[in-house]
DNA sequence: TATGTACCGTACTGTACGGTACACTTGCGA
DNA sequence: TCGCAAGTGTACCGTACAGTACGGTACATA
């Protein structure tokens, strides 16, 4: 019997998500996803326990399974979700006028913005860790988070037209150079750990150098192949 | 406690252990700690487990408690030995003769070799996996894997002479670029899971294009600097 | 021959966790 | 008022695993 207080669906402490107060049952499913995602960005896999997720959700763990079938589906899940909002994120970009190189430091700021992201952070690391055990997850994520934003990159080059006369295999070439640039360190630091190093102005600058440089050497005449 | 005296120690049938190599006890802290780095690199942290380390040495877990205390300071053994092994592999590197570039090649492609390699890979997932539980082991791998990096390309960057008159921060940044371009790819799709878009010629066009693209774009004249 | 030490083999403990069973409750529509 | 689907609370199961206990062995040294 239950003499507990009928359950409310208290909050979850943590996070970006503001809940709606989902009290109608029906949005049940969509309840216990979000809360999953935070718990597994959270914890990880391994550690995140289906007994967690019923403390945050409330409600009871023969729902989480009717609805997700095991842990394993329920991670793969959530990493489609987190996915499908990342990628809505990238979509919206929309470049602000001004030339190449304030385009550029836009692209290269909004870019840093979602990569170093606490949750995109926590998703990578989430991914990496479990690629041996669940290496169709990998293969997803990439698709969905790397080889997206590198296409996404070549794909703003091409519309500004930006190294006119050059081939699809420089201009991809160039875009893993700007890329390369702007993330790479950063992005490997944040990986290994919060707080390293941590410099908040360094995104900023390393956008600047990578804007200014890129339309310095890799854009304009004097670019020609050859060796 | 437990004081019900129930389990008796039925014998070993005789000295049935017949184990070949090594049977030179001394050895067997090393060879603990070499099992368990492969163990760890295959499995990851969370799935190795002790019982398959016993199996793989040979022995008792009593031996292996007696030495490493618990499987957290095992796991610590076993990064710090990765890493003392990577970074030899640096301090050994030996520039070649020859120009600019073809030393840039040469770099690259050791660089490349070591970063790409399936043992580091290994490590770099279950560190980056399980930064989140041991934050210090995040940090000794930064510094003693991309940090130790990146800071092998600035000196070479400096003992090369490669861009006089510039100052150690636009060195830094160069150096940076160069990084970024020759590993950022590769090793964030090596990191997502193996054979994902292989293509086994691939780090060596990267890293002439790396050191082609480098020498003609960041140094020599027009760089800003006097040369 | 005695003793100390490093190691072995195996049974065992405690616990955490994924997953299930099942009786019970609630909201809703007819 | 009834039936039903969806959801709830909780006890429970099986298993996996870290870590321990402890008697026994091999061997070197004294």
């Amino acid at each position: 019997m239950n003499n507990s207080a009928r359950h409310m669906p208290i909050q979850s402490p943590g996070g970006v998500a503001e809940e709606p107060v989902l009290r109608d049952a029906r949005d049940r499913r969509r309840l216990i996803l979000q809360e999953a995602t935070r718990l597994f960005l959270e914890e990880g896999y391994g550690s995140a326990t289906t007994n967690a997720l019923v403390a945050r959700v409330g409600g009871s763990k023969s729902t989480i399974y009717s609805y997700f079938g095991n842990k394993e589906k329920l991670f793969g899940a959530v990493v489609d979700h987190v996915l499908a909002q990342l990628k809505t994120a990238t979509e919206d970009y929309d470049p602000p006028g001004g030339d190449l190189e304030d385009c550029l430091v836009d692209l290269g700021v909004k870019l840093q913005a979602i990569v170093l992201s606490d949750d995109h952070i926590a998703l990578a690391r989430m991914v990496i860790g479990e690629a041996h055990r669940f290496p169709k997850i990998g293969w997803i994520y990439h698709e969905h988070g790397p080889a997206l934003a590198q296409q996404g990159v070549v794909d703003f080059l091409l519309a500004h037209d930006t190294m006119p006369g050059s081939g699809l295999e420089d201009i991809r070439d160039a875009a893993e150079w700007f890329t390369g640039r702007l993330i790479h360190r950063a992005f490997i630091r944040a990986l290994c750990g919060p707080g390293i190093d941590a410099d908040p102005d360094e995104p900023g600058r390393i956008a600047q150098d990578a804007a200014r440089t890129f339309v310095q050497r890799f854009t304009g005449p004097g670019r020609g192949a050859a060796a």
